[in-house]
DNA sequence: AAATACATATACCATACAGTATATATATTT
DNA sequence: AAATATATATACTGTATGGTATATGTATTT
């Protein structure tokens, strides 16, 4: 059994996560952090030590839960297309499953800490690698499967899909209007089941 | 001419402007701003009634500058698809382009002010609005005139087109990488001329 | 050039900030 | 259950924050 630090500390980070990632991290301050999980300042520096710390952690804590939601669709049965109309829904219902962290980390957090934190920015730097990769992957084994056939290398073929789909989160999110989540997973469907697809 | 109260309205702004796009709202103190002035908050105050108006006012300015720069494309002469050209240009460059204004204001002050100000995050909804209608204004020509065939409404196509360019704004800001401008230009330019051109 | 209007600088609020030393309370081990 | 280790609360730093009242300086008007 999880001794009770460790589980005053995850409560830290689950609870801190959707704050530091809607308000960004100047915007977030301790004592909304303390009003917000109920313990006080020695508690929360009894668990971590600073404030860069705590959202560096929340940051990951919110990464986390966004690669595994990528990697249930992008692991899951079916073939390589199958994949990616499997990651294509995770991304048309975006809002929803970002309403728990506070909206999309790797947008918030990216743009956030450009200039405010490095170490947030950088760590937001390998999620996004991490994400192009593993969409990568996949095109690679559709290609050598013969199911796809891109123009370019896998890896860029990722790149500019995840660039479609995170403009798609960007415009959605300034805007407040998710009809931009549907309107380019439609048309990014359609670039694969019509483009790609040999 | 200008009286002097005009004159020091303008340099305060255009000073202050770059530095709210890229520190944010929170993230730039009334000091930071005395600082790169070299005026005191007494002159900033006499002003702007409060740093709310300053930022307003600060990103008025540089959302009209962007404004300005798409007019330019977009009002250039040639048909529909060489305005469109024009456009894509200008987003192919826009890494140098958006350096004086400290960044993106769409995607900075967009993403920012989301929960921290909701004058400006309306500021920047209507200047999202703006752009997409310039842009839409366009396609419809190049549909009247039968340059263009395009399956969506002019407007729909406009908003479309300016996710994607965004998307590669958001990338190319997060990673700090101007490759993403590039490719996706190269990807929308291909787009303009062999999807949509009759 | 003198009078007036206006813009800017200075000095100061009260409050909020990140962070800390230490006392107290609570788990954990013996 | 007692002893010990550890986690949390309290009370407190010093500094920075947005904002303001008022004095001083500078344009502009007469």
């Amino acid at each position: 059994m999880s001794t009770k630090a460790e589980r005053t500390t995850a409560y830290i980070i689950e609870t801190v996560a959707p704050i530091f990632n809607k308000y960004g991290y100047v915007g977030t301050s301790m004592s909304h952090l303390t009003d917000a999980t109920g313990l006080t300042k020695g508690a929360l520096y009894g668990n971590f030590e600073n404030k860069e710390a705590l959202a560096l952690s929340a940051f990951e804590y919110n990464s986390k839960k966004l690669l595994a939601a990528i990697d249930e669709a992008l692991d899951s049965d079916g073939n390589s297309l199958q994949k990616l109309f499997k990651l294509t829904d995770l991304y048309r219902h975006y809002n929803e499953f970002t309403y728990e962290l506070g909206g999309c980390p790797v947008l918030n957090v990216g743009v956030d800490t450009q200039v405010n934190n490095h170490l947030l920015a950088a760590a937001v730097r390998e999620t996004v690698k991490t994400i192009e990769g593993k969409i990568a992957l996949v095109i690679e084994n559709g290609v050598k499967n013969n199911e796809i056939s891109i123009p370019v290398t896998p890896l860029q073929f990722a790149k500019q899909l995840y660039t479609m789909i995170q403009g798609a989160v960007a415009m959605a999110t300034i805007t407040r209007d998710k009809k931009y989540l549907l309107n380019t997973i439609t048309y990014l469907d359609h670039l694969i089941s019509k483009e790609i697809k040999k």
